[in-house]
RNA sequence: GGUCCCGUAGCCAAGUGGUUAGGCAACGGAUUGCAAAUCCGUCUACCCCAGUUCGAUUCUGGGCGGGACCUCCA
């Protein structure tokens, strides 16, 4: 089936079509390592975490790419007196730049393993690519598209008839709006930073181009250059939040087609931000939650991971911890049938006869053309949720119990919100003075002292296991 | 001011020109010593007004309401 996405430059859906049959490219912008991960960070990096997942199951070959912004990110970004977001953070705090880069950076990587992200194959950072950066600046300014000022080099919008294809943006509007640039040296506001010189800056380079003076990266150039260093001048797929398609991505286009002649991006893709208890989430209105707020608050990575991922990536997300409660309960019912599946496939309840080969190719099927469409994870998880209705009735086989499995197992591949396979019993893995307690219930139950055998299960239930009681008898499982 | 998105049952959220989305919550019942989990059942909706149509939640137009981007932001 072909995987159709919404390429926000036609602003309709298209078919892949990867330039190398078979092989996929995508390029995402990752985070500028200023402050720590947010969730409405998450959403966008998830997001492309599950497209490359839902790719890959679909057979193809995936490269990835994300990068870490630390230089050139200016807070203003047109503006003479833009501060680079490090540099900002950096006199916040105290720390040097690099600190700040690295500590972000690191904090960024523990929250994608927290959050289970398959990494992504290359997340190079900024600063390592400033020769590459220099030498596309190099043929820029030989090409003739862009011009210094002063040590400053600027992208000459001008020479670049498709600027604003992407964001649909002109220049009447942009100047008719809030955002103003106020620049002497710029030939057009419009025009961007693609190498900035300011001796206040702690970091620095030697013009990595000809003629050039000392001074650091603008913010766009960084992505051209290291998506062309890792999948060539052309990419199948290219994905940012939607703030990034004006106008960094507006202005990746332009610096990167003039320099190459070729058409960058495949399909562009944008993730919309989202929302918390229905209102725009942003460092500036300070109501925004990190990923650690979060998980400080008792939820797991696989829950957030749920809930910023449950709804399609171009439909507004209200996130609210409530969603998270939700979340939770809904993993849970996944978890639940898929432990009674392995109960089944290992002989620890009496199997059935039924078999589920009908159900399984149509849960495999609806999940397929839902993600298909333009990775709609709603209707996939209906999918999914179907599935465990079909199979919390069925007196499964083993063989059944086993290929069941495998689908829940290929659906966790894909989105990742659920968790690995649950253990048939996980009693075996409880302290022993709970199994203690448990052996207590049992024989508090045998004498029908239901006082104490209710007064036993909530010792357990207060040390966060719960008791099971099957036909087979009573096991622990963590709550 | 410019561009764009959305308005679905208690909440979250898919989708469709005429046949039950799904999750969460709630309420009955089965099961259980009582629970938990599970199953069965109930609650069955599409902002308003016109239009097109045999028929619109679903298409068209208008209105109202909410939100996003254009400005630091994923």
């Amino acid at each position: 089936m072909p995987i159709r996405l919404h390429n926000s430059l036609s602003r309709t859906l298209e078919e892949l079509r990867p330039l190398v049959p078979g092989k996929v490219t995508m390029y995402h912008c990752g985070p500028t390592v200023y402050s720590s991960p947010h969730i409405g960070n998450f959403r966008s990096f998830l997001f492309a975490d599950v497209l490359r997942r839902f790719v890959e199951d679909q057979g193809y070959q995936v490269v990835q790419v994300m990068n870490v912004t630390d230089v050139g990110h200016l807070t203003q970004d047109d503006i003479e007196s833009g501060e680079d977001k490090m540099e900002a953070a950096s006199k916040k705090t105290g720390k040097t730049a690099w600190q700040i880069a690295k500590q972000y950076e690191d904090e960024f990587h523990d929250c994608q393993q927290k959050l289970h992200v398959r990494l992504p194959h290359h997340m190079p950072r900024a600063t390592d690519f400033i020769a590459q950066m220099g030498s596309i600046i190099d043929d820029l300014l030989q090409k003739g598209v862009a011009y210094q000022q002063n040590g400053n080099v600027y992208f000459e919008i001008a020479k670049f008839p498709g600027y604003g294809k992407l964001s649909g943006k002109v220049l009447d509007e942009l100047e008719d709006g809030a955002r103003i640039a106020v620049n002497d040296e710029k030939k057009d506001p419009r025009d961007f930073a693609l190498w900035k010189t300011d001796s206040k800056h702690q970091m620095q380079w030697d013009a990595p181009f000809r003629g050039g003076a000392r001074g650091f990266p603008g913010w766009h150039i960084e992505c051209s250059a290291m998506s062309m260093h890792y999948l060539g001048p052309q990419i199948d797929i290219h994905t940012g939040g939607e703030d990034n398609m004006f106008p960094h991505h507006e202005c990746e286009i332009a610096q990167t087609e003039a320099h190459t002649g070729k058409q960058f991006v495949g399909i562009w893709m944008h993730a919309r931000h989202l929302l918390v208890d229905n209102t725009k989430m942003s460092k500036s209105l300070g109501n925004f939650f990190t990923v650690a707020d979060i998980l400080a608050k008792g939820y797991t990575g696989l829950e957030l991971r749920y809930g910023l991922i449950r709804v399609q990536y171009r439909q507004a997300l209200n996130f609210t911890l409530k969603g998270l409660d939700e979340a939770r309960a809904a993993i849970s019912r996944v978890q639940s049938a898929r432990q009674r599946l392995v109960r089944f496939a290992q002989g620890l309840e009496r199997a059935g006869s039924e078999d589920v080969v009908a159900a399984v190719a149509k849960a495999n099927e609806q999940f397929t053309a839902a993600m298909s469409e333009d990775l709609n994870v709603s209707e996939a998880l209906a999918a999914v949720f179907d599935f465990v209705g079909v199979c919390n009735k069925t007196e499964v086989s083993v063989a059944g119990a086993k290929l069941a499995l495998a689908a829940f197992a290929r659906f966790e591949d894909v989105l990742g919100c659920f968790g690995d396979e649950p253990k048939a019993d996980a009693t075996g893995d409880a302290p022993a003075e709970l199994l203690a307690l448990l052996e207590q219930r049992k024989a508090a139950k045998k004498a029908k002292d239901w006082a104490l055998a209710d007064s036993l299960r909530d010792q357990i239930a207060a040390a966060g296991w719960k008791i099971v009681d099957a036909a087979t008898g009573a096991r622990l499982e963590k709550l």
